[in-house]
DNA sequence: ATCACCGGTGGGAGCGCTCCCACAGTACCT
DNA sequence: AGGTACTGTGGGAGCGCTCCCACCGGTGAT
């Protein structure tokens, strides 16, 4: 008696060929059942999937991955120490738009860190073994080296803040200068007259754009933008702080604050009220990101809303759009895709 | 001209084959190398390396997966929501000392969430397919089945808080026992006489632990532990402060409380003084994590320090030794291992 | 009736690796 | 001298899947 192809040795897992003996089909079909082709009659799609459940069949990733030349996977990939990544909600909102996205797509989601030197070594060597199949990547600084590496890989990546109007890669973002200028509107619109500007930083494009979206909003009511109303905060706490003192003592008779994140705008309403204003009667104050600081901020925190989950979606989709397009080795390079979704303000009894 | 052998059609990347070529050496010779073999000669070992570097060779994961008949991944699972899993410190430690010990093992991790019962079905799904060689369960309740189907798969495991004295699974846990007592030790050590304890939802194993150990630690000084003294708080804010409230209502001559958790021992500090009770003063708190609300309360809180980085640690050690006890298959089911870490009380202004 | 064509199907030939058997060579015993 | 053992090595035979070519029979055009 031969041994020979009596069953694998995968734990004693039923495979592509015991389904198609069962269904008395080849394995030619039982592979275009499982995948969904269009090429299968009805009946010999119902004798299959038949025989799969009968069987239990599971089709064995590595095996797939292998003959198919791709990993079945997409990564995540935070450029930021894990800690932060813990301490933003922005991260765990958008994790949980792109799995849904996902959930459908039978492809694995990896989230990597590449925080330090020694995970950004290990990184490169990830894409470079082809591990997955394309890249998202968040929070990316102007100068990172991380979208270029991936380029030149030849890796599928979308991004989910362009770096700058130029982006070579396929992003994602939200209106960040429709923002600025909401929140400027909303504030003039209250009969705020001098409203200031706590910039993030500015080589974040983003917070570039907010700054352009507070100065043409100024300047399309017919007021002109004073540089001396806008400071730089930094996107922190500490920063946040530091411009609203330095803006009061530079300013004190401005009635308005547009910061460019909660966190900053947290700080300085202490400030403000260290300095003995009352938000919003002396000084109204506007945040972005709408996050659960503004939320439980006292006053609560009037604050510029950015569709995160829906930019986890939008990445995805794109992504999978990258990946299908690579098969064909078309035309690439040459139209590249941005997405921007719209911001929405958030009134509440700040401003 | 025959096309055939020449080079595969994974994007151009340098095979096994490519390499023994290379070397002058066989493939059998070029895998023994790649898999740290004993049983190759320094020379040849030497040339096989200066091949692989030349080439820039990175092993197929898909191809190894297959023919070696595992996956190359471990799945830490989390039996909760995502928005828990970001919300609590505990899995963002316990997450840092998995990656450190892990990044040795060229095994990937998996972060998998099973909050809802859509996720738990997928996970079932994955484990069937043993996309994983081994799982990482954290957070597990008691009435959880989740242990029982990897049991059931046969799928190596490691559980991070066991779920009774009788834990079937491999284990890490900290002392939660000699926890619970040095709190009590402590309090009394300060000259506290009356001391209440909050006590988390005690069908989890740790909180019951911590329990056994305010009781026996206050017997073993010659008190009688007075049941009018516990109250359980189910380890949320909101328990914490319904149970600080009857506590207070109940024995308003009590002089220091051992919370079960900081965050029950937050809300506590704030009936407390609501109450008009001065901390530490009137009443000595103690918690339990000292999690970053320790450090921030006002006073600072003492608190039981567990180390579930060093916990996180232990449990891929046990975890990898799991999947290669695996293979000898052989005296399974008897010896199991449950490795239990110490725990530190850090004293704050707060007693 | 002849031919091209197309939906539906079977199965060979790999994908790149690991496992394991076979075998050469050396060393050490009887 | 012949046996035994062990180290180091080569390469065949898969792992379970996808891809693709060949083929079969039924249509519609010629």
């Amino acid at each position: 008696m031969a041994s020979h192809g009596v069953r694998g040795r995968s734990g004693g897992r039923p495979t592509l060929r015991d389904v198609a003996a069962r269904a008395g089909v080849g394995r030619g079909t039982v592979s275009r059942v499982i995948n969904g082709s269009p090429r299968v009659s009805d009946g010999t799609r119902a004798a299959v999937e038949a025989a799969i459940a009968e069987l239990g069949f599971v089709p064995n990733t590595a095996a797939r991955a292998l003959a198919a030349n791709r990993a079945g996977a997409i990564a995540l990939v935070v450029p930021e120490p894990e800690t932060r990544f813990f301490a933003e909600p922005y991260f765990s909102e958008m994790l949980s738009g792109v799995g849904a996205e996902l959930s459908d797509a039978e492809l694995q989601l990896l989230l990597i860190f590449a925080g330090s030197d020694r995970e950004r070594r290990r990184l490169a060597q990830y894409l470079a073994a082809h591990l997955v199949d394309g890249v998202l990547l968040v929070s990316v600084h102007a100068d990172d080296p991380l979208p270029d590496l991936v380029t030149q890989l030849g890796i599928p990546a979308v991004i989910s803040g362009p770096r700058s109007a130029t982006e070579a890669l396929t992003s994602v973002d939200s209106d960040n200068y429709g923002g600025g200028r909401s929140a400027v509107e909303h504030l003039l619109a209250r009969g705020r007259r001098k409203i200031a500007h706590i910039t993030g930083r500015l080589d974040v494009y983003g917070a570039q754009r907010r700054l352009d979206g507070y100065r043409e909003a100024l300047l399309d009511a017919g007021r002109t933008a004073d540089e001396l109303l806008v400071e730089p905060g930094h996107f922190t706490e500490e920063g946040g702080r530091r411009a609203m003192t330095r803006l009061l003592e530079r300013e004190p008779g401005l009635d308005a604050v547009f910061a460019g994140s909660d966190v900053m705008a947290a700080a300085a309403c202490q400030v403000l009220r260290e300095a003995g204003r009352r938000i919003p009667d002396d000084v109204a104050l506007v945040g972005y990101d709408d996050s659960a600081i503004a939320r439980h901020m006292e006053p609560p925190l009037t604050s510029v809303r950015q569709p995160i989950d829906e930019m986890g979606r939008a990445m995805i989709a794109l992504l999978l759009a990258e990946i299908a397009d690579r098969r064909p080795a078309a035309s690439r390079g040459l139209e590249r895709r941005h997405v921007v979704l719209r911001t929405e303000l958030v009134p509440r009894a700040s401003s």
